[in-house]
DNA sequence: GTGAAAGCGCTAACAA
DNA sequence: TTGTTAGCGCTTTCAC
């Protein structure tokens, strides 16, 4: 393997002027430039990055934490995320947490050791308290949806209100009236949001909520099912249910299909995030989106402006992501007798 | 931050000593040992990997190149590699390569930058020039169903006929005998393998091929759905399709339903991969397993083998990963007619 | 058993 | 402009 100093001494040059003209600095002329390029191709050289690193201090590493890679929400936020880091002479480590405090512990620690430059952690709120390791060590660090008082911390602020009011508006002027909600996991916080964001939407709708037409599901195609059969049980049935998530919705879907309940005739179903997948459900969702591009880029933004302007204290330090309505096939008129 | 002088100081040994101490080698004596852990829980110390990958030589990083992250068979794979790497103590480096052999030789590149210590290269065959960087540098590599001729490659083999076998004969027993196969995109070398083995599986049932049911697709839901549309064109149609992939079975399912056709009752249907989701789709999917787990188990082991015992010649170069038929109800008896 | 010291490949401060 | 040199934090001889 070449080294700098193969380079160098290939080039008749210093293996300052090597490192110089690879990191593209303006003092190198031109003459020396091109001998170091020509030997460089010539070698096939690239820098050991963990020299780099171990100088300059910076790895050019992100890391990115996301809840559970089982929901296709995240493969399509890391995807986003990858692309832009890459883009952008980075590469990721990716962990997930799968909402257990240990692992994320663990994720963490991972992360330090291997000196990245910086963590997006995308969990949505479950666990923050861990990552008092990334701010002691003063890594920059992005939370979707949870301030940390931190200067290394910035937050992105989801905005799911105008899509989930945008969602109700649209089953009211379809005339449903009754509307239930299939709600995440508790111990998440944005699971609690939205929630909290459907009850003021349906609250401006003018429409009343059914304490047991709002139950907590846990964000899987299992739970989506589980929640559906919930409300089948009940005298009273909504004509509608939104769900915290896709995953949600498509459980719904696939129980309401099993119940012989028909979609969207006898009941409107919308999601939340607008996974790939929900284009070819059956019938298409009606879902909330959450452009997962959106929100990788803004993570990356937010990390990147802490990375490399670090000293700066007029920087943004919140991000607003906002969610809009896409209807599709799953929602429509409720039935007569409704 | 504290470095391994700190440690060393506060427990009053050189460094050597707690190099030693933290590689758990056998001469250090418990006294020492157990201050220099001491002083390490105390400082919240950990080593800093990239200057023991530069003395080393070895970073505990390893790579893993996939196809197409958007299929959901992959991000499956890779969690699964994941979590027996971080078990390890490797950190894994995940790159798609989206069927692009310039983006491939990217990722290579990156990886090859990053110092890892061997890639598993799980794009089933599409494209292996390229890596001769790797081989070049000497470093391990396994790689799905493709042999490289280098003593650092080792290859999994997947034995895809014992299980598209078993979906003949499933098809057979049945009373089918008009079987379509809707295949993957032709420079992917498995599709061509899974489509290979389908012919021996019907010829060894003793059942006869229709040119125009032979199909070549791209292993995508739109690719299924397209696939249907254009059995359905023909005069004469077959009573079951099996599918080179699931996401390519769903789409059939997909648009089966669309155009009317029940499934099981009028058209049974048959996927390979059983990714997770196909336990959900309407109806469940019969498909073939292809376990990703044990896929990554191979890959794992194969990396470990050469990266940990690089000078045994007699080590395992090869491994088979086998198939097997999973049933549920996108199958049934062919409609009476047929 | 333990410590001193050389150096992994690179960047950056300083000299020229 | 270019070169010389001192480390970055660690592992690993080699002495003791």
């Amino acid at each position: 393997m070449p080294d700098i100093r193969t380079v160098a001494s290939l080039a008749k040059v210093s293996i300052a002027t090597v490192s110089r003209t690879i990191n593209g600095s303006p003092l190198v002329s031109e003459r020396l430039s091109k001998r170091v390029w020509q030997a460089i191709k010539q070698l096939n050289y690239f820098p050991n990055t963990h020299a780099r690193t171990l100088v300059s201090g910076r790895s050019r590493l992100l890391g990115i934490i996301v809840e559970n890679i089982t929901n296709p929400f995240f493969p399509e936020l890391v995807q986003s995320f990858e692309e832009i880091a890459v883009r952008n002479g980075y590469e990721i480590l990716v962990s997930s947490s799968n909402s257990d405090p240990a692992v994320l512990t663990n994720c963490v620690r991972r992360m330090l050791e291997r000196k990245v430059d910086g963590v997006a952690v995308m969990t949505f709120g479950e666990e923050e308290s861990v990552l008092d390791q990334l701010v002691h060590r003063n890594v920059p660090i992005v939370l979707a949806e949870f301030r940390l008082e931190d200067p290394k911390a910035s937050t992105i602020l989801l905005d799911y209100l105008s899509g989930i009011r945008a969602a109700v508006n649209h089953l009211h002027a379809l005339g449903h009236r009754s509307i239930a909600f299939l709600a995440g996991p508790h111990f998440l916080h944005s699971a609690v949001t939205r929630e909290n964001d459907f009850r003021s939407a349906m609250q401006s709708a003018g429409l009343a909520i059914q304490k047991k037409w709002v139950i907590e599901c846990d964000h899987t195609l299992k739970g989506g099912m589980a929640g559906f059969a919930q409300l089948q049980r009940l005298a009273a049935r909504p004509t509608a249910i939104v769900c915290s998530n896709d995953m949600t919705a498509i459980g719904v879907l696939r129980a309401a299909y099993a119940a012989g309940v028909r979609v969207p005739q006898d009941l409107s179903v919308i999601g939340l995030d607008d996974i790939d997948f929900a284009e070819y459900t059956l019938p298409p969702l009606t879902t909330i989106r959450l452009s997962r591009s959106d929100l990788a880029r803004a993570a990356f933004d937010a990390l990147r402006v802490q990375i490399e302007d670090p000293v700066n204290p007029r920087m943004l330090r919140e991000f607003l992501v906002s969610t809009s309505l896409v209807e599709r096939g799953s929602t429509s008129t409720p039935p007569a007798g409704a």
